[in-house]
Parts: C-alpha cells; structure tokens; sequence
DNA sequence: ACCTGAACACCGTTCAAGT
DNA sequence: ACCTGAACACCGTTCAAGT
C-alpha cells in the first residue's frame, strides 16, 4: 500500500498555519489572559475554547472540568507570591504580615483568582509551597503544631475573603476612586438616616463604619487582629 | 356604561383558583425554599419563577434583579439570628463568640445563604440590626470606634467565608460523617507523601493540618483568635 | 489519541404585546 | 399596573463521529 513514487513532496506546506495541539499549559494560558483581563465570569469553558480557535469539548482531554481549571490558575497565581523562605523568630509577627500583604497584592494583580480560589484545597505544587512558608513563619512564632495548621487554614481564608469581596464589588468594571467615594458618601449618608432610637450605635457610627474604603485600612486592621490574636497563642506566653 | 341589570352573578367563581398575585414576599419565600433545601445553585429566576407558576420576566416588575433577590434573602435569614440586645462588659467576650457562633448556625440552617451573602453590604434592616447589636458588644469590650466598626465587618466576613466553605465543599449534596472522613484520609496521606526536603512542615504536620474537619474545631479556633486580637485593641489595654 | 459539531439542559435579562 | 411569551445572548458537559 505504499504511495506511487513520483507522487510529489507536497510543495511548502503552510507550516506556520498548522494549529499547535492543545496543551493544558495553553489552555491555562489562555484562561489566565481572560481572567486577568475581564474578571472571573469571563473564564468559561466556551470563551476560552474561542480564544484558542476551538470548541468547548476540545478542553475535556485536557482538563477534567471547571473547577480543576480554577485550581489549575489559583496555582498559578501562586507561583508569583514572593514569601519569605528564611523566618526570623524575632519579627516573625511582621513577616506574617508581610506575607499576608503579598498574598493580596498576587490576588489583586490577578482579579478573579479570589473567586476561584474561595471554597477550595489549594493542593497545586506552587500553592503548597506557600503553605509551606507560611508554616515555617508561624513555628518561628512558637505556635504550637495545631494552631499553626489551622492558622494556614484561617489565613487564606481572610485574604481570599477581601479579595473577593473586592472584586465582587466591582465586579469586572473597576470602580475609579471617585465611584468608590461616592458610594461611600450615600453609605454614610443612608446609615446617619436610621431611626437612632433603634440603631443608636450604627448612627453615631456612621463615620467609623464607612472610613477606610478606598485604602488599605481595613485589611491592615485585619492583619493586625489576626497577628495579635495568633501571638497570644504562642508557647511561652 | 353600567352593565345590564340582568346579568347574572357570575356562579361559584373558582376563587381558589385565581392566581394570588405575586409579591415581592411570595417570591422571597419561594426562593427561600428552594435555597434550603436545593442550594444557592437552584435559585434562578427561572426556578423561583416555575414554583410560582409564571415565567422568569414576571419577576421583574417585584424585584430589580437576581442580585436584589440575594440580598432579600440574606436579610430573610438575618431574621433568625438571636443575639443580645443586653451587652455585658464583664463577659463581651464570650458574648462575642456566641454571637459568631449564632451566626454560623443561622447560616448552617439555611445552606446557600453564605454565598449571597458573600461581597454584599448588608443593608437589610434585620441585617442592619445584627451589626447594632454586635457594635453593642463591642463597645461594652471598650473597643475604640474605629475598631468596633471595622470589626463588624471582619466578623461576617470569617462567619460567612467559613459557611461558604462548607457548603462549596458540599455542594447540594450533604457529605455524610464517613465521607468527610473518608477525604481527610485521602488529604492526610497525601501531605505525609509529599518529598519532604521541600515540604517538611507540610509532611511533618499532616495530623494537624487535617484535623477538625468535621467538627467545629476550626471554626472556634477562628473565633478566638478574632476575639483575643480584638481584645488586645482594647481601650486601656 | 486527539479533536470536533451538535446537542442537551440550563442561565439572567429585555421587550413588545396582552389584560 | 401587572403579567406574559418569546427571544437574545449566554452557560457546563456529553457523545457519536471524524482524523
């Protein structure tokens, strides 16, 4: 069954036009890119098969179903969180701090990794790594082994939360400044209007409840509580 | 224009049987229901507009949105939420752990809410008067304001973040004691497989890592942390 | 082995038309 | 004023058929 010799070598095949196969890393590109770009409603299966000039189905040999691609990009986003690898038992409770601001800062760049990272085990190999290091700072910490295991847990917990919170608030479109202060003036506005002899603390409050918005106040404020409450668990203490 | 004074009354209308007009509280009750008891996932517009009877647009003229609906819905749940209206300097602190407490389980009973919850301010006036009465706590544990007021705003954010997670890992389905188990089996050995030159935290601490999952455990180890890093704030601390 | 088109069973929202 | 059917522009996933 071999071909007829003279047959001719197919004459400059257009090389460049053969579509690359699909990879898993080429799909996770190409969901990155949406992600990144247009928030995390964007990342479906549909939209990024269309960026990679294909259908849907095409994605399923590659990829189990949504969900393994939202652990595939929380993975990696966690590849560009920069934690410290060296923990220093005499200011281990900034360098907790300072990881925790790294973490937000990795999910701020990439918007819409929050919401794929919110109710899942990061079990990715980048994802445990920081783990790992968030680990060796709280034992520098002299936590006991279950605080610091649960610790891990809580942590991620209140950074993803923010962010989410975050992004959910602005959902793809992102709010300038004024918007936010605007949204901040009704706020303040609508709980100085409450019955104060009903919500007496919300109304002398107001200000205090709505300060802090368009800064990172708020999330210092939770860093701060988290790291407090942590060092009161420290052995020795 | 009056009718034709002969025209009979018209017989046994089926009066059961006219449509009860919709309002905005039949489809809150009926979106409630379908939370409860089918998860976030089954309320659509179009599921809540089917156990009406009706089409989805019907909706529309009681309710702007399905964003609006959760926030109706956040707010119907708020409704159950017992907490002290009496703060107790000596003891806020435990009333604050109650009060977490009350709140996880009001969110429990009611599995989906968590995750409408999620991102929103909630302005609902049973909502509203949850955080009054948490500002009351906190004010009795002579927190500064500024604290207080960014403290009723960490506070749901763990509560509701923690219910969001057991409801994620759930799914509509409910896991059974045995499965869970079953997971944490899994999720232990595989951290104690992990190579542990890179991972020796991670490996060593395995137990730790995976115990409490189907307790509450982790959820209170949350809350004293919260509380103690609070406490430490502290006016005259 | 990998890819594809087409289908299945869904979404939220809008709008002209009816009562 | 309220409700409706139908449409628009989407979802995730499956599966038989192709290469």
């Amino acid at each position: 069954m071999s071909q007829s010799p003279w047959q001719p070598i197919s004459p400059e095949k257009p090389v460049r036009a053969i579509r690359e196969p699909l990879t898993r890393e080429r799909i996770v590109d190409a969901a990155m890119r949406l992600l990144v770009e247009q928030g995390y409603d964007a990342v479906s299966m549909r939209k990024v098969a269309q960026v990679l000039d294909t259908g849907p189905a095409s994605l399923y040999a590659h990829v189990a179903n949504k969900k393994e691609l939202d652990q595939l990009l929380v993975d990696r986003a966690a590849q560009d969180m920069n934690l410290p690898d060296t923990p220093d038992p005499d200011r281990w409770q900034e360098q907790l701090k300072d990881a925790m601001r790294e973490m937000l800062r990795v999910m701020r760049a990439n918007p819409g990794v929050a919401r794929a990272a919110m109710g899942q085990v990061p079990l990715g190999e980048r994802a445990l790594l920081s783990t790992e290091r968030m680990l060796g700072i709280l034992k520098a910490g002299n936590l006991p082994d279950q605080a610091a295991a649960w610790a891990v847990d809580l942590i991620p917990l209140f950074v993803t939360a923010t962010a989410f919170e975050e992004t959910v608030k602005g959902g793809a479109a992102t709010w300038t400044k004024d918007d936010i202060d605007g949204f901040v003036a009704y706020l303040r506005g609508f709980f100085e209007s409450l019955p104060a002899d009903r919500f007496p603390l919300t109304v002398a409050l107001a200000g205090a409840l709505t300060a802090g918005a368009s800064s990172d106040e708020r999330f210092e404020f939770g860093i701060t509580v988290i790291t407090a409450g942590l060092a009161s668990l420290a052995d020795g203490n």
